[in-house]
This record gives C-alpha cells, sequence and structure tokens, in this order.
RNA sequence: CGGGGUGUAGCGUAGCCCGGUAUCGCGCCACAUUUGGGAUGUGGAGGUCGUAGGUUCGAAUCCUGCCACCCCGACCA
C-alpha cells in the first residue's frame, strides 16, 4: 500500500478512483465496465440494504424474486420502456458451448441458438407486470405491493467504479394499485424514504423533487427523486421514484374488476435505488485523508489499537481492550480489536483513517498507568484524552457517534447551501457554472426545447423541479420567456 | 462508434529516437533491531517486455496486423 492519496483539489476524479481501490471498497474486474465489490465495500452496502429493507418493510412491502432473463418480446410491448433501453441491452443468443475443431478451445455451438433471444434484465418492470396480469383479478388483490433486490446490467459506454457500473447491484420496487391517487401516494411515500434514508443513515442532505419530461424514467408519467451534491460541485441523482400510470397495465394488460363493476386498468409505481449510493456516501464526506463513514453504515463503528512492546504488555492491554468491546457490545456499538502484531500502530491508524472508521481507540503501557484512552474522530481529526472514571466508555463513545453522525450531516448540509445559488440572467448562468458549478437555482420557461439547448451549451441539465418549489413569476434565463418558478440545474454524474 | 493516448515483476516506472537480453521505487519473503502517526538495516524471490508475425547474426527497442485498457465525445441508476 503506497502512502498518500491525490489532492481532490487537484484531481478529483483520481481522488475517487484511487479512494475506492486503496479503502478496499471495489475494484475493477476483468469484466469491461464490472466491478468486484471487496469485503468491506460490500459491507457498507449491507447495512444499506438492511436499513433499506426494514423502512421498506414497514411500509408494507414485501420480498420477492423475479428472474434474470426477459424474453426480448417483453421490452418491445411498452413503446418508451424499450426506446430508453434497447440501446444497452445485453442479450442472451445461444445455450451451448463445444470444442473448437481446431483444438483452440470452446466455442458457441451454432446448432444452440435460442427461438428467441432473452435479454439479461435491465430494469424488472416488464417481466413483473407480465406476472401481474396472472396475480391480479380483482380489487381484492390490490394493492401489491412487491420489492426485490437484485443484479441488472446496462450496457453503458463508460463506466466508473459504483458510480455507473455495466453490472449494479438494486432494489426494484413494483406496485399494482386500483386508483391514480393510491399510485401516486406510494411513489411520493417511497420518495420520501429515500430522503429519510439519505439523510439519517448516509447524512447526506437532498433535494426531492419531480423531473421534467425529458429525464423521465421511460415509461413513466412521473418520476420523483432525490438530488444530491457532491464536493466537486456536480449532482447526483440518489433515487428514484416512478409514477407508472397505467403504462405497463395495458402494455400487459392488467386488469382488475372493480368494486363498482366494470374491468379496469392497474395503476403502477416503481422506485428504485443502486449501488450508485456507495458513490454518493463515498464523494459526500470523504477527505484527502481518505473515507468519512457517518457512525450509522460504517462496518465497524470503533476500532481499539493496541501499543505495545513484547507479549507481555500485550496481555495486559488485551484484557482492558475486552473489557471496553463488551461495554461497547452490549451497548449496540460494533467494534473491532486491532491487535496484529504484522502491523506497527502508526500503519494502522493511516489504515484506519484512509477506510473511514468513525473513532479509534488507542491504548498503550502510558494509559493503564494513568487509567486514560486517546479517542480519535474521524471526521475532525481530532484526538482527546480519555479518563475511565470520567463516564461510562460505552456512553462517552455513543455520545461521539451520534456527534459524528449530526457533524457530517452538517457539513455536507452547509456544504449544499454555500454552493447552491440563485442566478437570474444567461450570463450569470454560464459564469456560475463555471466558476463555482453546484445547484444552480433559475426560472426555466418549462420547454425541453429550452432544456435542450442549455444542455447542448452548457452541459447542465435539470436535476428536478424541487417538491417545495416556491411560486413567482420569473422569466427563463435562457429564453427570456415567462415562468413560474425556480428549478434546479447542475452537471451531473 | 469518432478523436487522442498507453501497454515492461502484484502496483507505479526507466530503457525505445540511436537494436546487443531490462532500471528504479513501492509491495512481497527471511533475519535482526524496532512499536504513542505509514520503521531501519542486511540478504532474497519475482519478467514469455500485451499478442501474432516480419526485418536482423541478434528485437523491449525498427516494421505490420491484432487485442486490451485509459482520456475526450454521443449514452446513462
Amino acid at each position: 500500500m503506497s502512502k498518500g492519496l491525490p489532492k481532490r483539489s487537484e484531481d478529483y476524479s483520481l481522488w475517487y478512483n484511487e479512494l475506492v481501490k486503496r479503502a478496499d471498497l471495489a475494484e475493477n474486474s476483468p469484466v469491461r465496465g464490472c466491478m468486484v465489490i471487496k469485503p468491506y465495500g460490500y459491507s457498507i452496502w449491507e447495512k444499506m440494504q438492511a436499513e433499506l429493507d426494514r423502512m421498506f418493510k414497514e411500509t408494507g412491502h414485501t420480498n420477492a424474486y423475479f428472474p434474470l432473463f426477459i424474453p426480448k418480446s417483453f421490452l418491445s410491448k411498452e413503446a418508451s420502456h424499450v426506446e430508453g433501453f434497447a440501446k444497452e441491452c445485453a442479450v442472451v443468443t445461444h445455450y451451448r458451448l463445444k470444442n473448437a475443431e481446431d483444438g483452440s478451445g470452446v466455442i458457441v455451438d451454432p446448432e444452440a441458438k435460442l427461438e428467441e433471444e432473452l435479454i439479461v434484465r435491465p430494469t424488472s418492470e416488464t417481466v413483473i407486470w407480465s406476472t401481474y396480469k396472472n396475480w391480479i383479478q380483482s380489487y381484492r388483490d390490490l394493492p401489491l405491493l412487491v420489492n426485490q433486490w437484485a443484479n441488472v446490467v446496462r450496457w453503458e459506454m463508460r463506466t466508473r467504479l459504483f458510480l455507473r457500473t455495466t453490472e449494479f447491484l438494486w432494489q426494484e420496487g413494483h406496485t399494482a394499485h386500483a386508483t391514480s391517487k393510491e399510485a401516486m401516494a406510494e411513489t411520493v411515500q417511497m420518495m420520501n424514504v429515500y430522503a429519510q434514508f439519505a439523510e439519517e443513515f448516509m447524512a447526506l442532505p437532498v433535494v426531492k423533487g419531480r423531473k421534467t419530461a425529458n429525464e423521465r424514467f421511460a415509461g413513466a408519467d412521473d418520476t420523483l427523486c432525490i438530488e444530491a451534491l457532491m464536493q466537486d460541485g456536480k449532482a447526483l441523482q440518489a433515487g428514484t421514484s416512478h409514477f407508472l400510470g397505467q403504462n405497463f397495465a395495458k402494455a400487459f394488460d392488467v386488469k382488475f374488476a372493480a368494486k363498482e363493476g366494470g374491468l379496469e386498468y392497474v395503476w403502477g409505481t416503481s422506485w428504485g435505488v443502486s449501488t450508485r449510493l456507495m458513490g454518493a456516501l463515498i464523494m459526500a464526506h470523504s477527505d484527502d485523508n481518505g473515507l468519512v463513514l457517518p457512525p450509522k453504515l460504517a462496518p465497524f463503528q470503533v476500532v481499539i489499537v493496541p501499543i505495545y512492546r513484547g507479549e507481555e504488555e500485550l496481555e495486559l492491554i488485551s484484557v482492558k481492550a475486552r473489557e471496553i468491546m463488551a461495554d461497547l457490545r452490549k451497548a449496540g456499538i460494533s467494534v473491532k480489536y486491532d491487535d496484529r502484531d504484522t502491523q506497527k500502530p502508526g500503519w494502522k491508524f493511516a489504515e484506519y483513517e484512509l477506510k473511514g472508521v468513525p473513532v479509534r481507540i488507542a491504548l498503550g503501557p502510558r494509559d493503564l498507568e494513568n487509567k486514560t484512552l486517546e479517542l480519535a474522530r474521524r471526521d475532525t481529526l481530532t484526538k482527546e484524552s480519555f479518563q475511565w472514571e470520567e463516564m461510562p466508555i460505552a456512553e462517552k463513545i455513543g455520545g461521539l457517534l451520534d456527534q459524528i453522525q449530526e457533524g457530517i450531516y452538517q457539513k455536507a448540509f452547509d456544504f449544499r447551501k454555500d454552493n447552491t445559488t440563485e442566478v437570474n440572467s444567461w450570463e450569470e448562468f454560464k459564469q456560475v457554472l463555471e466558476e463555482k458549478a453546484g445547484f444552480l437555482s433559475a426560472h426555466w420557461d418549462g420547454t425541453p426545447e429550452t432544456e435542450d439547448k442549455i444542455k447542448d451549451l452548457t452541459k447542465a441539465t435539470i436535476r428536478c423541479i424541487p417538491l417545495d418549489q416556491v411560486q413567482e413569476a420569473g422569466t427563463c434565463v435562457y429564453s427570456g420567456k415567462p415562468s413560474t418558478g425556480r428549478v434546479l440545474f447542475a452537471k451531473a454524474y
């Protein structure tokens, strides 16, 4: 492991890539665009999954699993859906290999061609709605509230670890409802679940909003989203919740017998977050020393590093360390004791900083003598000496973890506030985008043409129309036409 | 798929112009001394120089084809 991470200020994207690799989160795989998520990275994802899964279940959803493969014909049933995904699908055409006659290895057996090709799912609306057709006959079968945890494949041109990979892990919720109103309420609810998760667990402030027609999910009538701001001033879409209207019900002929009599098409929603959240987490809080993890998602919240010479001293320190671990675990705090004698303390300090462990305890002979501990906070990189008698250790650490969770949220919140700029003219728009970036709050005339034009000229897109948008008369920054409120522009990942 | 670039040990590199069997750092292994912020010394292991062919007495080096990866663009959770 070489020392020193690239500096954010010098090369943000190099910093990000190096951080992901050096902190043992993920690495590139032999397959182009696909990543290996390493144990340390995967355990953060597992924590995210656990909390989200709990929140989904608390809002009445249950998990199921649908197949990886989708018959090609399914995809074309919803016109705008196929248009949105067709360009990035992996296709299975054969089901057998055979030995090459010249002995050069195995080749695809041309005899084993599939009658109908299979698509590796880029998302599961089609296969799920084809299944829902059989599950839904009556209003009594509704609502149907299902989620699945899965991998999906989108053949992207350019990939980046966690932010955009060919294969990624996610959850996709797919619900069916008797009324439009109910489906819309579900769409809003799940966006709120995502926002709550982001803020409470990831310590990531997000803007809740609505996508413009241009940015809407292929096959949806309305897309709600949460948008976050990264440290380099670019925006990241962190989660989406789609109101599907009756589009998929019509495409797959999913009707139900209404209470009032008559057959009606079902209303649908779908919503998802992916391993991209890992990217958001990394970019939102980390610094030039490495990862900074919110305590609520850290694989372990505390690490104890013993400082010793010789077996005997280690034994004495370990007695105290085990006592501390027991106290912390009893209080629900996760802790790792690193008593390896293959690395020196200084090396371990740097290592756990790189990996973002929120609190580090150093314990040496001096501490045993003085009845103290050295406590170091990852977020502020500050150290303090703690007296054993001062208060119970679990209480002390618990308090620290809460402060860190709150502290990094506040820091990210202030950053976003400082980097959200109201702009009122086209000149100002271009200047702020160029010199400061971040979110630009500006009036827009509501037309896709203007949105496209701005994107062409500046690469900035409308991230969302904030749900808390203030209704005010104004003029579009680009076209000068009338506008009824401000929207958020940014360059995005 | 268009434009540019790079392939040398696990990682990062020198050597290439001007052909003579590969340099340095990190990491790895052993031993000793070390251990409160990425230790030091000594010794050691590790290479079909991306790949296939050509030129040559001789190719990492020159020529040709192929492959892979990176950056910029179009696409995108």
